[in-house]
RNA sequence: GGGGGUUUAGCUCAGCUGGUUCAGAGCAUCUGCCUUACAAGCAGAGGGUCGGCGGUUCGAACCCGUCAACCCCCA
């Protein structure tokens, strides 16, 4: 039968992995076996499938693979995330497109909209990792909002709650004006802009014509200004502190005071203080009992405290106040600055700090087991750098606040009976609520009294319960299924869900489980494009996943992504990556023509085709106990790099060369098997890289029973390494490397047959002779005791090699070549012999250097006396 | 401003406790080959003051100091 030239991936993949979930080799259920678990970073319902998705799945993917072959009972759940902000503004968008306004909709209609959007688009994702070969257990696919993961949110917050963990209160927050909601400290991203830094003077209160000029970004917020603050050792402002300043424009009279917190060198020196809109300002006036004055409505426009700036946008307000600070002679300049200023992650909105009344999560306490387990190495990190960051957050954690204000997520279980914020109770039903209300009230609530908060709960305080509740370890704890898959093993994640997500999921681990959530972090880089710029839909610098698996091929694809991407660094990827992987499955594929075109007869082994097998055999054991150490040290790409010069240089470039037998000759059996056997111990190494050609050719090399595939497969073994042939194959390989200098030097042909004299007691070993014919394709080879005239010459571990001339010779080339070799050898031992007189070398260092030094010099004097000899005979 | 990290070939990176060929790999480049598995290939070659300077040592890519550039996190 006619095999194609090149691989066609795209009917292999499609057939293969239907197959295996057809076999139900991915899903998993406990047994006997020692469980392999990773649980996916669940990506949003929103998104589609990028390339960092691609370069975390296909390491997990390559993990669990390895793993399953292991023989461990592999599990890797997938599941996606609500992703609240997300989602929200996503739905909101697309009913606006449809002409329906948000507050036009009752919160259930809202919801309703929100589920079918999530149906409909909710899963693309996971469909896409099944295109790139992703192992999952798809029947165990989770959803942060499933009943049963929404009821163990629910638990967590009411029992946090009781422990007096999570509180309510008016905190200073990063309110989004945009999106109308408060947000986590990590979900601000702060970037430098351009701004005026605007100098306004204040008149001073009791004195005649004097003011005080401080420097701010924000005049916009000096109606809310309730104190100047000055530097206590700041000498030009000693006599101020204690007397009072009239707030421009409005004339309110404010308090001059000193606090070390204030930076002499910037601005003026003098500080406006305005606790409602700044978190600095914020602590320093509950520090000194300033009273707040809030500015804000939510959607970034002033109030009614803004004067007849009220109902203007803060924005607008800080152009139109400018301009009257001008005209009233209260602004003495403005400058351009650089400053750093916080926008929202989801909206791209200028984060507003505003005081409000939130639900947090105490965060020290619980901090400290995640702290300390991480740090005492029973959590790994990899690489392990991330430990410093991850200290660094852990020692000065502060409350979380959980509390926003949107509909799609985890309703907060708080019931209100009254407008007293204190009346309330938590609750995970209505029923509950209203008796233990009746009991907090002292009265009978009714039904009708009692209002739930209208808020959700972040989502990642439904995701750092991930590892626990898609095995639903609080709502059944101890379920058999919780008490063998957790601990997880391995979590793949990027560095920048550090906080947000791994460090919380470590706090939640615990917490409820009193036990680590896995055992080892894995942090990927960011993938970024040629210009070195992180990948981005905005940006449109990203390829399409899709559509690079269709055309290089999904194990291409994984081989171009893993193939420059060490743990903890940027990967900076370039498509021409995926079609050095397409080229390597190809490769892979047209090794296995080859084999698959040989003819058995019963003919004798050949002894090149023996030394070979006993060369590859002892080449693999040795490869593969490198690549066992790679990946048990996570370092997949090195792992990858190993096997795909295994593959490719000693197998196919030397092993195959070796034994392939002559246009149209047959091989003999026991060559065969063991060629035969080779590529399958290959094939598996091979299948957690690129599963669907190893899969494909696992089977084409021989028939199969109905479970022998290898996606199941068993990892080969190591076996004892015998260092000898591996030895005497580099001596070879030098041999056969100088031969092919010869007849590239000399433009001679590859078909034209060399003739080789070694010069050498008859006692050296010749056991590797028929391989250096063969690889040389020489017409002699034969053992001299006298120089052969008239030739090319090498020298290799110290025996003279000859190929005599064909017709065409050129003396002065061969001496020069024969000079520079000279020159460089006499440089050699002129360094060694440097060391070996040196006292203090004699002296400083260990023997076994020493004796180093001396074989070396040995050596080189070796060398230069044979090349001396053969320069005076030329 | 505080903390952490990085700097080795054109690109991406290895180089464990300083000591055998330690200056490496892959890709890219160049040269020669359409040799009968593969031109998505074969066989070769070139390319680096190991960021700069100073120090410790018999010996430094590796240890110390310092300067510089870049990156990340926190404020």
């Amino acid at each position: 039968m006619e095999i194609a030239k090149n691989y066609e991936p795209l009917l292999a993949q499609e057939k293969w992995y239907q197959h295996w979930i057809d076999k139900g080799y991915f899903h998993s259920t406990p047994d006997h076996r020692e469980p392999y678990t990773v649980v996916i970073p669940p990506p949003n319902v929103t998104g589609v499938l990028h390339m960092g998705h691609m370069l975390n799945n296909t390491i997990q993917d390559v993990l669990v693979r390895r793993a399953r072959m292991l023989g461990k009972n592999a599990c890797w759940v997938p599941g996606t995330d609500h992703a609240s902000i997300a989602t929200e503004a996503k739905v909101v968008q697309k009913l606006k497109a449809e002409g329906i306004s948000k507050s036009d909709l009752t919160r259930e209609e809202f919801l309703a909209h929100a589920f079918e959007w999530k149906e409909k688009h909710g899963g693309i994702i996971l469909e896409q990792l099944k295109r790139l070969g992703a192992s999952c257990d798809w029947e165990r696919t989770h959803f942060t909002m499933d009943p049963e993961y929404s009821q163990s949110v629910i638990q967590v917050f009411i029992d946090l709650y009781q422990k007096g963990k999570i509180y309510r209160g008016i905190r200073m927050v990063n309110w989004d004006p945009e999106a109308l909601t408060a947000l986590s400290d990590e979900e601000v991203n702060y970037k430098e802009v351009n701004s005026k830094l605007f100098y306004v003077r204040y008149k001073i209160v009791g004195e005649q014509d004097q003011f005080l000029t401080i420097a701010t970004t924000r005049p916009e917020t000096i109606l809310g200004d309730t104190a100047i603050c000055v530097h206590p050792e700041d000498e030009r402002y000693q006599k101020l502190i204690g007397k009072t300043v009239l707030v421009p424009i409005i004339n309110r009279e404010i308090p001059v005071i000193a606090d070390e917190y204030v930076d002499k060198e910037f601005g003026t020196g003098c500080l406006k203080v305005t606790p409602a809109h700044d978190t600095n300002d914020y602590e320093l006036g509950q520090k000194h009992n300033l009273p707040s004055i809030d500015l804000f409505n939510d959607n970034g426009t002033l109030n009614e405290n803004g004067a007849h700036y009220a109902g203007k946008d803060r924005f607008e307000v800080r152009r139109e106040i400018e301009k009257e600070l001008h005209d009233k002679g209260y602004l003495v300049k403005t400058e351009d600055i650089i400053n750093k200023v916080g926008f929202s992650e989801r909206t791209n909105a200028v984060i507003e700090p505003k005081l409000s009344l939130q639900w947090f999560v105490s965060m020290k306490e619980l901090a400290q087991p995640a702290l300390d387990n991480v740090m005492n190495g029973n959590i790994q990190f990899h690489p392990e750098k991330f430990k410093n960051t991850y200290r660094h957050w852990m020692e000065n954690v502060k409350d979380w606040c959980i509390s926003r204000q949107l509909w799609w997520g985890h309703r907060i279980p708080a019931w209100y009976f009254s407008n007293l914020p204190a009346d309330f109770v938590v609750a995970s039903t209505q029923e509950e609520a209203l008796k233990l209300a009746s009991e907090k009230a002292g009265r009978p609530i009714s039904a009708s009294e009692l209002r739930q908060d209208e808020d959700v709960l972040d989502t990642w305080f439904s995701s750092w319960l991930w590892p626990i509740s898609v095995f639903n370890g609080l709502t059944q704890p101890n379920n058999p299924e919780i008490s063998y898959y957790y601990p997880t093993n391995d979590l793949v994640t990027a560095p920048e869900i550090m906080f947000f997500w791994v460090a919380r999921m470590i706090i939640a681990g615990y917490e409820y489980l009193g036990d680590l959530p896995f055992k080892n972090v894995y942090y990927t880089g960011i993938v970024r494009d040629k210009l070195g710029r992180k990948m981005s839909k905005s940006l449109g610098n990203s390829p399409d996943p899709i559509e690079l698996i269709e055309k290089y091929g999904a194990d291409g694809v994984r081989v171009g992504i893993l193939i420059s991407s060490p743990a903890g660094n940027d990967l900076p990827f370039d498509s021409s990556q995926c079609e050095q992987g397409r080229n390597f499955t190809n490769k892979i594929w047209n090794a296995y023509r080859l084999v698959s075109s040989w003819e058995v007869r019963v003919i004798e082994q050949p002894s090149s085709s023996k030394i070979a097998i006993e060369w590859f055999e002892n080449r693999f054991n040795q490869v593969l106990t490198e690549i066992n150490d790679q990946f048990d040290k996570f370092r997949i790409s090195e792992a990858l790099m190993a096997t795909y010069k295994l593959v490719w240089d000693d197998f196919c470039s030397w092993y195959l060369e070796m034994i392939k037998p002559g246009y149209e000759q047959p091989i003999d059996q026991i060559t065969l098997d063991k060629t035969l056997g080779f590529f399958e111990q290959l094939l598996k190494i091979l299948h957690p890289f690129t599963p669907f050609v190893a899969e494909e050719l696992y089977h084409a090399l021989k028939p199969r029973e109905t479970h022998d595939d290898i996606v199941i497969a068993a990892w080969p073994e190591v076996k004892q390494v015998d260092e000898a042939p591996l030895k005497r194959f580099v001596y070879n390989e030098k041999v056969i490397a100088n031969i092919r200098n010869i007849r590239k030097q000399n433009n001679i042909a590859n078909k034209v047959k060399l003739e080789l004299y070694i010069k050498t007691a008859a006692s050296h070993a010749t056991e590797s002779d028929s391989v250096i014919v063969k690889m040389g394709n020489l017409s002699v080879l034969s053992y001299v005791q006298e120089k052969v005239a008239q030739a090319n010459s090498f020298i290799v571990d110290g025996i003279e090699f000859f190929v005599p001339f064909g017709e065409a010779i050129d003396v002065e080339a061969e001496k020069q070549k024969i000079q520079e070799e000279l020159n460089y050898t006499k440089g050699f031992l002129k360094s060694v012999q440097a060391k070996l007189t040196n006292e203090k070398f004699m002296a400083g260092a260990p023997e076994q250097v020493v004796t180093n030094e001396r074989n070396k010099e040995a050596d080189a004097l070796h060398k230069i006396a044979l090349l001396e000899a053969k320069l005076s005979e030329l």
